[in-house]
DNA sequence: GACAATGTACGACATACGTCGTAGATGATC
DNA sequence: GATCATCTACGACGTATGTCGTACATTGTC
């Protein structure tokens, strides 16, 4: 690991909360911050206000688009789950890659398995699908 | 993901300089603040104090240990990157893994052949050395 | 022993995020 | 239309981390 570059500022990821909250917007496709709150919040024991902050600040980063309904505004998901799980992981990947991939796949394969072992298979069939169409199948 | 968990307060993965530190002195073996930041902060423009600072954390966290020589300090690591690296992949992982692991093991993989294709045998051999032993071998 | 060099201690500021609370606006109800 | 419920706006605080600068201490050198 070089650390040569002096920090990235990528808007993407973002912490566990906001994500938490964007993924229940993807699921619903679209909803209310109470909505939302219900989902995510609530059970998590948080003030609805947080989960109000929260979107308010994805706002802000332009991740979700919100239109007025009387008092309340609905929200929907400004980014593709896809486009930006994909950036994400890449985000997280090259930090656990960093200066040895080798060894940090090897790493990488035994966390995945100390969380769900069956989970194997399925890294396994993903390399293999990975490798029938290299491209984006 | 369900975000029930108010947050996590492991004091393990810290951030980026705090790890590209730690790697160096894992390497080093051991070293003087002024060593580390020849290799580490010194490539990336930070100040020497700033390198200081982040052995001071590392120390208070319990991470490195310190012995005086002379008015400086010579610094060790504290835990085995073994140990560290594999509680940060896990950290990591189960961030990315989320509510669909099986979606985000795809992600995963795109991600990894993403940042260099040919880590996709390195995977795969992994998960084969995996399997063959389930344990730690 | 005075001085320059080098270290550490530590306070400070910035940003990102989680987390609330309060105030004010707005819509619903009787 | 007065009252109540519900929203949003926004400021605030706490922590983690990156990033410095300054002050003070110690060491080594003429």
């Amino acid at each position: 690991m070089s650390y040569i570059v002096p920090m990235r500022r990528l808007r993407l990821p973002g912490g566990d909360l906001e994500y938490a909250v964007l993924t229940r917007l993807w699921e619903l496709g679209l909803a209310s911050a109470r909505e939302i709150h219900t989902h995510v919040g609530e059970p998590a024991g948080l003030a609805y206000t947080t989960t109000a902050k929260v979107l308010d600040r994805l706002h802000v980063k332009g991740l979700v688009i919100r239109e007025r309904k009387g008092r309340a505004f609905i929200f929907r998901p400004k980014v593709a789950r896809g486009i930006f799980d994909q950036a994400r992981a890449r985000t997280l990947l090259s930090r656990l890659l960093g200066s040895r991939p080798l060894t940090a796949v090897a790493t990488l394969v035994e966390a995945v398995e100390s969380i769900d072992p069956t989970l194997l298979d399925e890294l396994e069939r993903a390399v293999a699908a990975r490798r029938r169409s290299p491209d984006g199948t």
